[in-house]
DNA sequence: TAGATGCTTCGGTTATGATCGAACTATGAA
DNA sequence: TTCATAGTTCGATCATAACCGAAGCATCTA
């Protein structure tokens, strides 16, 4: 009967709806400290100091003191991915009391410091056509060209290949049910743009902001 | 503050062990029946069906009447995906008080009817290296090749175009982190080497067990 | 028809855990 | 040093929901 993992255990983590609150606001890939999260989750600083003790100790958030403040981040990558992946099923069902900042998650948003949403999508399969990228299996690689172009963008690939973290992965999204492109090489690619002031971030959400002309060059470079 | 879906409905649907047990039971693939699914989570009818009409109404299981029977399934592939990313999670935490049956689930389990663990991830690494299955951007398909190697299996491809679910599609696997082979394609592949009698299902747990003869003619056709 | 089985609804009990006020420690600023 | 801010611990309150007994409805068998 007891088989596999614990899997109740994280549920019921994620399950309360300040600690969901927390962990989407950390799904920005931004850390955060105590007293920030205890303001997004909308309860007091005890009881956020509570939440994050259960969270770090349930793995899915890892804690950096620096000085008096104390600093939460997503642990790992897997948490964001599996995050989005419950955002896909709650998506799925009629709850969708679609407002309009709902709109502009659906066409842009960070996601754990990538580009995710309808824009995220067309930037991974485009990096596909155009054999930037190659699927082997399920792993992800850059190409000859790949490198070349990435290059141009005014990403180093030599500077992220020493990163521990993988330089491609997919995560699927959970707007548009597909797979748009994570790991390193997916954070420099919304770093740069942000460089580029093709986008910026929304002040109190996920959502990413394109410029019209950000959107022009956009569309130019991934081009479907 | 509130962004996106309501990922902590279904968390805390998730989160109830009762309700946990009855997932992974149904994460076989096999539809089960209310008071089957009772026994699996350890409570009385009555408290089923309270879990269950939440878990219909929540879009996690979906409920089909046969005579004085209810017989219940995941409500989609998706939901079993989700399942296994959290189930990944939970397997991250040292929670891993390791069993005997647990090597076996690591080793070859049914997930949602296809064939998980190492045995699963081994098999589609074999499909792509053999150029039998390609993946193009998010969407895998059937070579010209593998549609030969399959009706050779001992599969109809034609059929299976036909069914509604995706013919491929791809699983993250939460003992091996990678990525094994669902949709109908998985789906009948299990079900050709159970004809085959190269593996069997294990009674009571999601379990698969291979025929020592089945290992080998599995390792022949699935070489790395 | 009567009896058995599968599932559901209702009511009451109980346990869990989320919440905050108050008091405490630790770090930084003046 | 003194004060302010960040975070934690403790204790008490309170709401939610899981649970089962009892009773009901629906379906199948004899």
């Amino acid at each position: 009967m007891k088989e596999g993992p614990d899997i109740a255990g994280i549920a019921t983590l994620i399950g309360d709806p300040a600690r969901a609150n927390m962990l989407t606001a950390l799904m920005s890939g931004k850390a955060l400290t105590a007293t920030e999260l205890a303001a997004e989750a909308g309860v007091t600083a005890q009881t956020a100091s509570g939440h994050l003790a259960k969270l770090s100790q349930g793995g899915l958030v890892q804690a950096r003191k620096q000085g008096r403040h104390k600093y939460f981040a997503l642990a790992h990558a897997d948490v964001a991915a599996t995050l989005e992946a419950l955002m896909g099923l709650a998506a799925g069902q009629l709850r969708t009391r679609t407002g309009p900042r709902d709109a502009a998650l659906r066409e842009a948003r960070v996601c754990y410091n990538h580009l995710a949403g309808r824009r995220g999508v067309q930037m991974f399969e485009s990096l596909l056509a155009q054999e930037y990228l190659h699927e082997d299996g399920a792993v992800i690689r850059l190409t000859a060209a790949g490198d070349g172009f990435i290059r141009e963008f005014g990403i180093d690939p030599d500077v992220m290949q020493s990163a521990r973290a993988p330089l491609c992965r997919s995560c699927l999204d959970w707007s548009e049910r597909r797979t748009h492109l994570a790991g390193s090489l997916g954070r420099a690619m919304l770093t740069r743009m942000e460089g580029l002031d093709w986008v910026r971030r929304d002040k109190d959400s996920r959502a990413l902001l394109f410029d019209p002309d950000g959107v022009a060059a956009f569309d130019r470079v991934f081009h479907i």
